[in-house]
DNA sequence: TCAAAAGTGTTTTATATACACCCATGT
DNA sequence: ACATGGGTGTATATAAAACACTTTTGA
């Protein structure tokens, strides 16, 4: 290993994959900001940002996400660093990007407040995107399929409560295949991970659905005794 | 997104995680490398160095791995990105991490003809390690034990024609768990991924065992056609 | 002839799939 | 009364797990 000081160094970015699902429209969504300046003007891009010396990768993902989209708490993972020489026209730029799941509906308006302009588009239904973003997206897409049927992470897409029907809606919209309700519902339940709240939802125009709560500390003690979360 | 230049930037660096497995030891392995200079002089540390501006971060940790081991062709995947504030002692580093499987017996002699200390070390008895190199380790070993089951990764670490026992002794390491012989050549064999060789072992103090080989193209047809490799 | 790993099927158990009717609520 | 999604159980098919003896080879 040599020593730092003689070498020109790559940039170094984080950029951020924000997944939130439209539990009425039944549709997964991507925020994404329009660019206000070059290069790629005007286009849409993935929020981000450059790493700071005194900032951690999460952490900046962290800030750029309350800077450039309003949203503070939300389930954040890295996803993988790409280093591609010319995925900047500018220079040579270095960006991890991270995804995250919100719950759309509680981060609908924050989004339109920020100065900058942001905008949930559908992921069946998205605009050119600047930079190498396409292909971030699309390695974000793929990760969420595949992580969301052995990992609990779907609930953070969804309210903190909520009914069967929308957590099977979730994975019918992630995985791309219909569920058969029954079967779906004794395997969620038969996991014992949902506490029935004892609500139920209100201002429905058919019969009203119990809401339940998923059990993050139940779940951890299950993982260490060898229990795989499975859909 | 600020312009580039104003700001000082975080040096970025690689590393690699060498696995190698010692069939006939029956023995999980990692490549490490005794760092002749400061920080950590002395100590082992995983191969990497810092990343140029002429090469992708796959390009440099194939570089990497050439010039300080020797070795050529080896499976390698990205396995995460490192940025806490403190790994480097001397200034703010953030390191790729990349993991690779190479056939241990055919990459003895490559490692200790290099100028630098290269040797392989047992995962399961590891000396102390420079850096955060153990945690990247670790995050290694995880993703390895995970995914080995799930994609047909575990023919790299064993020489092209292979035996169905040191296969199944290669996944009862990687997984730390025994398997049933007859249930494993069923579900190996029943997968039609391996072409028998028709050749057998030689000089082996026991019945001689088939050779098979890794059909890597079957392998990409089925998988198009929705086919799920599982251990 | 002994040691050491190769090779081989069937039965049992667990898990996944397929499938249809009544219920509660608001319009 | 009707439209909409909620809620429930059983039978069948498929896959996983358990299990023991014979074969081949070199020492």
């Amino acid at each position: 290993m040599p020593t730092t000081y003689e070498y020109p160094r790559p940039s170094l970015t984080i950029d951020c994959v924000v997944f939130g699902l439209d539990v009425e429209e039944k549709d997964l969504k991507v925020m994404l900001i329009q660019r206000d300046i070059p290069p790629f003007q005007g286009q849409w891009a993935l929020p981000g940002g450059f790493v700071r010396m005194d900032e951690t990768l999460e952490e900046c993902a962290l800030r750029e996400l309350r800077e450039e989209t309003g949203i503070q708490k939300v389930y954040l993972e890295q996803l993988y660093t790409f280093g591609n020489l010319k995925r900047d026209p500018r220079e040579r730029v270095v960006t991890v990007a991270y995804y995250a799941l919100v719950n759309l509906n509680e981060h609908r308006i924050a989004a339109s407040t920020d100065a900058r302009k942001a905008a949930w588009f559908s992921v069946s239904d998205l605009p050119r995107l600047a930079f190498d973003h396409e292909q971030i997206l699309e390695a974000a897409l793929r990760r969420l399929k595949g992580k969301v049927r052995y990992e609990p992470i779907g609930f953070e897409l969804l309210p903190k409560r909520f009914t069967l029907g929308q957590l099977q809606t979730l994975y019918e919209i992630v995985l791309e295949r219909k569920l058969d309700r029954r079967n779906f519902r004794k395997k969620i339940l038969g996991m014992d991970l949902l506490t029935d709240t004892g609500e139920v939802q209100e201002d429905v125009a058919h019969r009203a659905a119990k809401l339940y709560q998923f059990d993050e500390r139940k779940y951890r003690q299950l993982k260490k005794r060898g229990f795989n979360f499975e859909v």
